[in-house]
Formats: structure tokens, sequence, C-alpha cells
DNA sequence: AGTATTGGCGATTATTCTTCGGCAGAAAGG
DNA sequence: CCTTTCTGCCGAAGAATAATCGCCAATACT
């Protein structure tokens, strides 16, 4: 029987450790979300119930966020993407500007160190439409000014990868 | 018998009409991905095969691109998110610079209209690691400088939504 | 009107998910 | 050094879901 001080003890959702083979689990399901658990384990070399089990833990950890369907925003009529630095004059985060969230253009909104504020990044059926977004933006009060940066090409956009980069190369770059 | 002309028309992966009901299931799917076929179309209104030969359609149409999972950086070790504004002295796009899209810290590129030529989103594990980043950049001929952005809180990261805002209000906001 | 096409539904089969018991290896304790 | 305990993996079985098929209704086209 466990003691009384292991009773006490919180069970908070720490770091559970990440091994090797979560880190393969994990940069896979970041690629593709669709595949089985046979093919998972197949490729980290465990097998189907061992991957089940491991997923298992990193989705109650948190490590696993969700899954989610990447969609195509051209194909959806937001063809325009946009990010847009936002100067405010007292403190970024108010009850008002969190309220611009219920968009769905809005994809992203940080508050940020730099010469900004706060930064969004939405995605927008046109321009006059962007413009309306900032309307919004506009009519928060404390807000000084916005900066916005519209997306001509998009030559990367991914999830969060599971890798890191230990040893960053002295020269430019190893290949 | 079909005509000739029409036998000349290339079967180009085009719009093929997203109506209410492939909205729906769009924004679900972008939602939570791991849900059954059965529970969607309970949730749109629609039978599961009916709903699974949409989901096809859809992803071979390219609407929906893929399905990954969502990672929590901080989990992974790269608690640190920075957007990086580059200023390139020529034309942005060089082989050179897209080259450090090997880099698992780097989820986002793009090439932007504004005061910068190309904006990255970078997620590391230390300050270290982002300077290490900005090393690489700056060793990119005809980078001239760079803007670096750091996240302090995020207040939402969310994937492309299905919704598009038709109606802007003209006041502040609606709620 | 008649005909062809499209898309949905119910039912069936195939695949995958999920759980279970047993076992091997490492870690803790005597 | 041996025993005990715990953790994590595996193979196999059962449950749930995915994927396919034929039929039917609604719409578009001739």
């Amino acid at each position: 029987m466990a003691k009384n001080t292991e009773d006490l003890r919180q069970r908070r959702p720490q770091q559970p450790v990440i091994d090797a083979f979560d880190r393969k689990i994990l940069a896979a399901l970041a690629a593709d979300s669709s595949q089985s658990y046979a093919r998972l384990g197949e490729a980290v070399g465990l097998s189907a119930p061992a991957v089940h089990e491991r997923v298992r833990r990193l989705r109650q950890s948190g490590t696993i966020k969700g899954v989610h369907a990447a969609l195509d925003g051209a194909a959806l009529g937001k063809p325009l993407l946009a990010f847009v630095h936002v100067e405010a004059a007292g403190w970024g985060k108010s009850e008002r500007l969190m309220q611009v969230l219920q968009f769905p253009e809005v994809e992203e909104m940080h508050s940020v160190a730099g010469d900004a504020s706060v930064l969004f990044k939405v995605r927008t059926a046109s321009p006059q439409a962007l413009e309306a977004f900032l309307a919004q933006i506009h009519a928060v009060p404390g807000v000084s000014g916005t900066r916005s940066y519209i997306a001509l090409s998009t030559y990367l956009e991914r999830p969060v990868q599971a890798g890191v980069t230990d040893n960053w190369p002295d020269m430019p770059l190893p290949e």
C-alpha cells in the first residue's frame, strides 16, 4: 500500500520523458496522422499495441494536443494571407481585443516583444476583407496603429516539428 | 457519346464546388480530425458513407491537404516561438535561403510585401538556438538584416478555418 | 416525356482500433 | 547476489470503424 506522502503528490501532467521512439512517432504523426498504428510501428520498430500505448500517453500528457485537417485557404475562398502587427498604447491583451478571435479569418494571435505589441495571422477572402479586419482592430481602445505584411508566396507552412537541432553548424549549412 | 470537344478538356483539379455540407465537414475536421464518419454524419446531417465520399473528394481536390498531429512545442523542448523578418538586398527567394527550411525549427516561410522581404516562423529550444538560426540567415548572401519578434504569450494558434466572414460588422463587434 | 447523371442511403465486408494476459528486462530492496 | 517489483513490449482476440457495393430518388440534359 502506498504511503500517505505518496497520496499527496498531485498528478500533474508533467514531462513524461520523451525517448527516441516517441520522437519518431511524433514526427510521423506530425507529417501524416492518418496512418495506422501497424504502419507506425513498422516505421519506428515497435508493435502496433506498443505504439498505441505511447500515443495514448502522449495525448494524455498534452504533448499531442490534437489532430487537425490541413485545409487549403485558397480553395475555401481565402487566398489572402497576412500578418498584422498591432501597436497598443497600454497593454495589448484587452478583453476587447480577444473578441476578434471569433472571426474564422484569425488563425494566430501572440503578444510579442519587439516594436509591436500583438501579432495576428489572418487569412481573408480579399483585400477588402483584410481592411474590414483592420477596422475591427483599430476600433479597439488603446490601439495606436497597425502594420500589415501580406504574403506573396508561401514557401513553407507546416505544423510544429518533433525534431530539435542540437548541433547548429558553425558555417552556413551542412549540406 | 461525348463530343470531341469534351474529350479535350483537361481533368484539372479545379474548385469542385463546396456546399454547406462540405463547409460543415471541413470545419469539424479542422477542429478534430479523429472523429468517426458516423459522428461527422450525425453532426452535419448525412449518412456515414455520404460523408466518406465527400471527404474523399475534398482530399483528392486538394481542399484537404492532409491531417497532422498538433504537437506541444514546449513539451518537445522548444519553448521559444519567434517571427523573424528578413531584409534581403536583391530578391528574397534564393536557393541558399531555402536551405534553412531543413531545420525542424522552421515552421513557416513566406515572402511578404511590406518593409521586409521574407518572414519566418521559428520555434527553438532557447535564445541561443534562435541566435544560431539568425546566424544562418545572416550567412546568406544578400541578406542585409533581420528583425525578430519573440512571442511572449500565444493566445490563439489554430489551423486554417473553414469559415469565411461575409458580413463584417460596421461597428466594432456583434457580440 | 424520356434518358442520363449525380449523390445519398442501407447493408456487407475488410481493415483497423482497442483491450487483455503473459513475459522479459530493468530497477529497487534485502 | 538474489529476490521482488515495476515497467513496457508482444501476440491474440474482440469491438469498432472504414471502405465498398447495389439500389433508389432527385436533378439535368436531349
